[in-house]
DNA sequence: GATGAATGAGGATTCATTCAT
DNA sequence: TATGAATGAATCCTCATTCAT
């Protein structure tokens, strides 16, 4: 896992040197790398510490607790999956074609940063509002594309948020099934996006 | 809330007089509660053995520990989903219109019982062998369900586990969406039920 | 220093059992000395257990926290100061003897338990909401004796809370110069009392 | 409260130059403001340097210690009460009249400077020398008044130590009271320096 | 079976002080 | 001198679990 670019205005301490800048960097990582491992409440400050390689009293530098970085881990990531859906879809291409893209990209991001998933989805638990703002707004995204497809004639006209949501529900369900706890000779990213591709396209009524 | 019963064969100490099964019950019915309000990390065992009204030493009586009470919980909802489901359904009637039922019935128990929602989805994080089996129950049942269709000539032929996955995610979304997150005048379950289940017959190209 | 009796309506959470009175106690008791010693910061919730001879987590079954167990040694000793001044003056005499009395009362006790002294002091400082209770909760006593000297014609008669408040503050200095910081040799609290007694009647003029 | 000037020859690190001095100033003045409001142990160093506009790192350009500067403070403090005590009594006036002045300037200085009231005070528990000393060194000056008194004819002749505590106790229990929880409305510090100076005088006895 | 007191490992957080720049 | 990042000892408090009655 390459360390991700994180969102500094998350955060309320900046660093004001290079330095400074460096030992948050370490803190994020560790922390992304522990609570990935060890989940929230496992999890401890002194892990985040010891693996960033700096002093325990380091970490409220720059972080005010425990949660406080959890949520600045999740707005970053959240951040990240919905960065890495719009960069497999460079090019312009159909709405169907669009979605199929998305979800591939989707998929190989949770498999490789299968981390990420966990930290969000604890996030309902740790802080709910986190979570539901990640969703929120990947059904916005998703909702938005759809109502293009639409205006483009390639999907009915009268979608809904409830259509949003059921792709989304698909799309993550899937991204867990295969991307997270998916093994080795199971169906790849590109027909499992496929798969969901049709059934999106046509559903699955003879 | 009402109490539902619980299968008793998950547990390792089974009460042998008649006022034990009430202190048992008392404790399944106040970890339900707890659970549900607080989450798994929040819930206490003194908190469930106030609730219950009982003695704090009185929880070892019947439960190893707090994974053991959670466990058994879980395994207990899990069960009370799929029979929710199942009871959604009495007549025969095609595939789809099973599905759609099966999905309204879901959206209607999740709406009235957000706790046990709750409570599964923690324990992808408390017990994730039981998250996992829960899922993956859910998705045979479709999955037999589908091929039914497809013996039926109802649906395509050539359908698999992935779609499988795909309808419950889809599933389990609308529930946070609707069934949990919903507020007052928004979609009805029949409403979303329905949609879905247009979304699962034709998809949504024009 | 012997164990003096605790007001245990002041405690939140009263034992049940008999053994629970016992470590209640010896908490009580082992509180005393520690703060006594080390003062309310530099004492630890640790120190007090080990004297006390019982695990760390017992404190917190019967104490919320530090400031809790202070405050209820506070409101205890406060009542044994009252204590004390009223034991020392049994039979009946007249006002000034009373006075003289229970200053010798007070001096004497609190050579006895130099402890009580820093302990209701630091309370300025801790919780200042029981050391104004306890100055104030004497000033009415000494405002009440002077009133009943003032109706029985010893005293003047237009006395005031001034004046309570000025004898108090002669008294409590006297302890802390004499009690307190006191060495062998010194004045005894009977020439300290009879002294205090003198001005208190006649005044310092010639 | 304007800047007081400090006795800069308690400090150990005296600065070289202009600037430096400015700097001992403006952390002096925090300091006297964090721990007036917050007290010794609630208040940190960063509260200090932070009101002060300095860095973190500055305080120990100037200061060895958190009990340094707290040292510095209270005996700067203890000279400023004595100086307001002094200024009160300009002109020859006999030695009750001296003290009724003197109470009175000090009640007026403690409503002003309530926080120097509570630094001193805490010093019992955070530096007992200072403490001690200060009372000490009132107390001195005290008795040379009265001895001053007695040789002058107006007071009794055998005055001692114990006679300077008792009304070194008056007045700042006084001061407790009237200076520093005072209200509105209450007695003036003119009114309960009088009523001392009488009590002073003749005594409570008719 | 029921009770409630006792245990102690575990972890988050604070902050005075030091240090490199 | 000034700066602000780094350090780590210290301690409060929680709570699952055990145990004596």
């Amino acid at each position: 896992m390459e360390s991700r670019k994180i969102a500094l205005d998350e955060l309320e301490k900046r660093p004001r040197t290079e330095r400074g800048r460096r030992t948050l960097r370490k803190l994020l990582d560790a922390a992304t790398i522990e609570f990935g491992e060890r989940g929230f409440h496992e999890a401890s400050i002194s892990g985040i510490t010891r693996r960033a390689g700096v002093a325990l009293g380091s970490f409220y530098t720059y972080f005010d607790s425990k949660d406080a970085i959890f949520r600045a881990l999740v707005a970053d990531m959240s951040e990240s999956v919905k960065q890495a859906a719009r960069e497999a879809v460079e090019e312009p291409m159909t709405a169907l074609d669009f979605e199929r893209a998305a979800l591939k990209g989707f998929l190989d991001f949770a498999a490789e940063h299968k981390e990420i998933y966990r930290i969000i989805d604890e996030a309902e638990f740790v802080d709910p509002q986190s979570y539901r703002k990640h969703y929120e707004g990947i059904a916005t995204l998703i909702q938005e594309r759809l109502k293009a497809g639409s205006e483009a004639g390639e999907f009915k006209a009268d979608l809904h948020e409830v259509h949003a949501w059921a792709l989304m529900g698909m799309n993550v369900f899937l991204g867990l099934r295969y991307a997270i706890w998916g093994e080795d000779g199971e169906w790849s990213s590109t027909e499992v996006a496929q798969a969901a591709n049709d059934l999106l396209a046509r559903g699955l009524a003879k």
